[in-house]
DNA sequence: TCGGTTTCCGTAAACGTTTACGATCCTATT
DNA sequence: AATAGGATCGTAAACGTTTACGGAAACCGA
């Protein structure tokens, strides 16, 4: 005898009233209810997530969908850790529980996501790495499961979306080098289809209009997101035939490999080309310091939360002022690098 | 109609049929199964995770446990994504799935474990950030829920374990440091209860000891496990009555926070102190290069699930020769600062 | 031709919950 | 005292699978 039938033998009552009295239903005596939580307390008893599932149509589960593998997508790292856990105060507060949906670099995202909502594993995806365009977004407006994503597609089916202000930091870090007097600057832009490196330099290349400048195409440094990466950007920039005396770069990746790249070719930050980049806990201890953008990671990951609730029946009434569409402020900290 | 039914009802086969046709089951003539397939493909079908699970008491998912939150516990970031791709690698030919289990910093550990483990989320777990007493290990135990952790403890269930060899790490270490003829060497251990800290001192204090030194315990810096505990050293090394002239870091995640706060106060590694730490993503770019520890993520996931495997009953025939505990073995990669 | 196998498939029970429905008892009102 | 209505609880169906069991047809050897 397991589950709940133990509980209501051990009680000597139905159980359906053992449930109800979980569930908190109106129906039921509050010293019976009483000697039910205490019971469950005592032995232990938490409703099998399978036959609840089964039987509510609801799992309880909220699903991050991220990809692994060496070579992170787009954001980094501790970066995601930081998120999750402010999804997470806000789904603590309604009992339902946050998993990483983990995509191999060896699966197609498309299937992969398929796969997982087909099994029904959660009532509501966050998706992130968004792509140019992404076949994510029918598919889950399709199966009409709320959704939020980090980030914005062309792909774009009426779901609410979050995403970093690439077009501020763009605006931002060119008025800020153009102002400085350069006048040769270079963007880093990570190799992939994420759709942020395409707003990025598009926004970037009005901003330079607007000062008579234009984005010549070997200004733009494609490469991986990762330090091997800036690295590597390092190199292309001493071999660029009109070498960029400033650098932006859209991901915080992949600073460290730049800083020790451009250290190697006998550039300083700051002093022989001007590095504006990303805040990160790891980029705080650059030397020297780092120009670059910052964001509350947990309030982002709060937002997110609320804004998946709002859009699921069970819970929206709760969340009615809930942002549908944000582009998330980043603050520039000045360092000493540009 | 949905489900398993539609597709029945698609084919006019019954649904014993069907499920039959698509678990692999002998006895269905392979026409059949054909046409179930082929219609399940076409269909988008793929059996609900909830009335699979109930059914069989086995849900085809395998959790990797993991704390969320700024600070995180010992391993940072980058470290989890490769070895998810190992895991990932293996359970993929058994069709089974990884998802990361993510307990929030507000929550007790041992608590969220109990949480999921009654939902029946998963048919095996992966612990990580073992502590030194972990009572995550008897609650399994007791569960009789096939696990494998990351890291030893002192709490033992005979469960299979893999862990980073901190005690040859130790060994080399020291041996490495006196050899070069620093006699005062400093410790940077991690705060926190992870049991990687006491193995990684004891062994330290041992292998001082062979050369006739002692360990003193002004010479253990203990800190937050990121950037900032590591510049937080550098400034305590100088406050020291005996200021070490090396450092041994047990922990990947500082050692940018280390370099920055040690220019901050002058001393340059490799030339006024020596470090030594593990290799990463990001300390590959540090400057000066870093002497460190490395070892292979992906073949330490694929390690960590074959040998989950082998303790499953469904797959232990596979997997006969999986390792049940092995101390996993870390390569000096020699850099410039130690 | 006939009994015995094999091959294939349909039927129905089970997994652990939740919940609609109805039954029972009690209280209050007329 | 009769009745209405509320409070509380038990019963049983349903959720979508998998699988034990048994039956029907086909096949095979004597």
């Amino acid at each position: 005898m397991k589950g709940i039938r133990r509980l209501a033998e051990h009680l000597d009552i139905s159980i359906g009233t053992v449930s109800r009295a979980l569930n908190g239903k109106p129906d039921v005596n509050e010293e019976t209810r009483r000697r039910v939580l205490e019971a469950a307390e005592r032995l232990g008893y938490v409703a099998n997530q399978s036959g609840r599932a089964l039987r509510k149509g609801a799992t309880g589960v909220i699903g991050f969908m991220m990809q692994t593998g060496p070579e992170i997508t787009g954001q980094g790292d501790i970066f995601f850790m930081s998120v999750f856990d402010g999804v997470q105060t806000v789904l603590a507060r309604h009992k339902l529980d946050l998993v990483a949906l983990l995509c191999s670099s060896e699966e197609d995202p498309d299937d992969y996501l398929k796969r997982m909502v087909a099994r029904g594993f959660a009532d509501g995806i966050i998706l992130s790495a968004t792509r140019r365009y992404d076949a994510r977004f029918e598919f889950l407006a399709r199966q009409k499961l709320p959704f939020i994503t980090l980030g914005r597609s062309l792909t774009d089916v009426g779901q609410p979306w979050i995403d970093l202000d690439f077009e501020g930091m763009a605006e931002m870090s060119v008025e800020r080098l153009v102002k400085a007097g350069h006048r040769e600057i270079g963007f880093v832009w990570p190799h992939g289809d994420l759709n942020l490196g395409y707003i990025f330099v598009e926004r970037c290349r009005e901003a330079l209009a607007r000062h008579g400048l234009s984005l010549s195409e070997d200004h733009i440094f494609r490469t991986n997101p990762n330090e091997a990466g800036g690295y590597a950007v390092a190199r292309n920039i001493t071999a660029s035939s009109r070498p960029p005396t400033a650098i932006i770069l859209v991901n915080e990746t992949l600073v460290a490999g730049l800083y020790r790249g451009l250290e190697e070719v006998g550039l300083r930050p700051g002093r022989d080309i001007a590095i504006i980049g990303r805040q990160s806990p790891q980029a705080r201890f650059l030397s020297p310091r780092l120009t670059g953008f910052e964001l509350s990671l947990r309030d982002l990951g709060i937002a997110l939360a609320e804004s998946l609730l709002s859009t699921m029946p069970a819970y929206a009434n709760l969340y009615p002022q809930a942002m549908r569409r944000k582009l998330w402020p980043m603050a520039l900290v000045e360092g000493e690098s540009g």
